[in-house]
DNA sequence: CCATCTTTGTGCACGCGTTCACAAAGACAT
DNA sequence: ATGTCTTTGTGAACGCGTGCACAAAGATGG
């Protein structure tokens, strides 16, 4: 039997070993004392606590440059989720095939999340239409809503949003970048400030 | 001269209006007692530390649908990055025009970035490209890199790495989700653990 | 010029999460 | 069995960030 301890993984994740025997202990009592943690074991109960062995359809909407990416990404399938429906306005794009799905249009929203339970949509369409998108999403049953659109939007209570912004990582790196530039020279005018994203 | 309060923003930002006015007085004393922040001057220091008002030379290498999507992103121009050029190791892309840009190959990598002296790359490869992509970027002098590609890459000391997981966000969404359902009915053999992402 | 009012900037206290440190538990050898 | 050794699980201490509360600063009006 395979086993870990909260040692090993401790130091190959960079964190202190009690801070990760404490979190571990939060989903149960896991380990076995003198020994560690059974991989396959731990491995199973941390996928099943983040919802890793269930199956999530979600339905992409807008299949632009981006749409196209997400459906073609990898990392979807491997962690439970299931591309139900890819969605476009564009009655052009209607019937092509993307990652091996039929484009299909954007009216068929919510026969297609009735039919297959979706609670989760994601948007990559341009900022103007996201809000709509999401009212029809919403009013279609789903109550999760991944968004790339460059817009906030509004959604009744009990309804989840998050936002994901390509340029936050870059301007995060951009940050980094002035400070090891500033090193050498010293601010043009005054104050080096102690704070800074993670 | 229009100014802001500390309580109106933190309002509008939903955080405590204290919290606020001590991050804004690392970066100096911009406000004035009785009155509040000037606007334009805020916004302008602001933008200042954190990098925007610079120019940030970016190449983007990988111009399948992810990387065509972050080329046409608008957010990047406004926050002052500018796509330097878009490389692929394809030799049919090459001179075709996405987002308004001609995209070149990736033998031009090292003239590229020596000339634009570009210091922050963009990964949108496969992954089984990206370590090597990497490795020419870091040896033709660029000291940031953000990676979209589903793999860990190795970087020598002094070059900062951000890896985007497009699944993450949607795995948070999941997660919530199952606790939205799991309210109703209990886990099936014990334990709801009172950890979870922010 | 003084009084009053508003809002900043910040010392201080509180609370929460991280880390330390160790008792308890189990494996394994003798 | 008994002892030794390893590693977990967790109570307690510590440290840091958040929020409170107020003095200082400046605006504004009489």
């Amino acid at each position: 039997m395979p086993t870990v301890s909260s040692e090993e993984l401790a130091a190959a994740a960079g964190v202190n070993s009690a801070k990760l025997r404490k979190d571990f202990s939060y989903l149960g009592s896991y380990g076995t004392r003198g020994v560690g943690y059974d991989v396959e074991y731990l491995v199973y109960q941390i996928s099943r606590e983040l919802g890793l062995t269930q199956d999530w359809p979600v339905v992409i909407v807008g299949i632009g440059n981006l749409g196209a990416a997400l459906a073609n990404y990898g990392g979807f399938a491997s962690r439970g989720f299931r591309v139900a429906a890819l969605l476009d306005a564009d009655t052009a794009l209607a019937g092509r095939l993307v990652a091996g799905l039929p484009v299909r249009h954007i009216d068929e929203l919510e026969t297609i999340v009735a039919d297959n339970q979706v609670s989760i949509g994601v948007i990559a369409t341009p900022a103007g239409a996201a809000q709509e998108v999401t009212d029809r999403l919403v009013a279609a049953g789903v109550t999760s809503i991944l968004n790339f659109a460059p817009t906030v939007l509004s959604v009744p209570d009990g309804v989840d949003v998050r936002k994901v912004d390509l340029s936050i990582e870059l301007q995060i790196l951009a940050f980094h970048e002035q400070r090891k530039a500033g090193d050498d020279r010293p601010e043009p005018d005054g104050d080096v400030p102690a704070v800074m994203p993670a």
